[in-house]
DNA sequence: ACCCCGATCGTA
DNA sequence: ACGATCGGGGTT
């Protein structure tokens, strides 16, 4: 299981080095396929970037928690957040290879939690280290990825700090 | 109290 | 490339 202070890392470095490892939630387990990192300084992108709010606390807090929100309407994401306490940094995990289930079904960040079932309500704020049932295990992969622009926002382009492994 | 828009997804 | 979708975060 990887150690708080891996999450502790500088947010881009956590969001390559994740990629290749392995996600466990419930019953469920698989190596994340994609990732993206988001900094609190100088990046209008991430949701903590204007302060803290009761939606992104816990961005603030200790690396290693999850934090999920929702967008759309209708979709979860889910982000581990990184960095020393008080500093709003997390990696979105954007997807996860599953054996024997259709990467189709895990491979975007609303997909991945549809299919896990994480919710804001019930998985926001969950301490990630030392939990048998969710957390991230070293595999000792580290498979080759794209460094691309993000997904889906308006400010930030310019960075890549999107992650995704070659081959699928 | 309310308005606007989003760290998406599926189809074209 | 674009439209569907709609809850709720952030500001009034």
């Amino acid at each position: 299981m990887l150690p708080r202070t891996f999450f502790e890392q500088p947010t881009v470095e956590v969001a390559r080095q994740l990629i290749g490892q392995q996600l466990v939630f419930g019953n469920h387990q698989g190596l994340i396929t994609e990732t993206e990192a988001y900094l609190q300084d100088g990046d209008p992108a991430c949701h903590a970037a204007r302060g803290p709010t009761p939606r992104n606390a816990v961005m603030f807090g200790p690396a290693g928690v999850s934090y999920v929100y929702f967008i759309y309407g209708m979709y979860y994401c889910f982000n581990i957040v990184t960095e020393q306490d008080g500093y709003g940094c997390a990696v979105l995990i954007r997807g996860m290879k599953i054996d024997n289930v259709p990467y189709a079904q895990t491979n975007g960040p609303g997909k991945l939690c549809r299919f896990l079932g994480i919710t804001r309500e019930k998985h926001n704020g969950i301490e990630l280290i030392g939990n048998p049932d969710f957390h991230v295990a070293a595999t000792g992969l580290t498979p080759p990825y794209d460094a691309t622009s993000r997904i889906g926002i308006r400010e930030g382009k310019e960075h890549m700090w999107r992650f995704v492994v070659k081959n699928i």
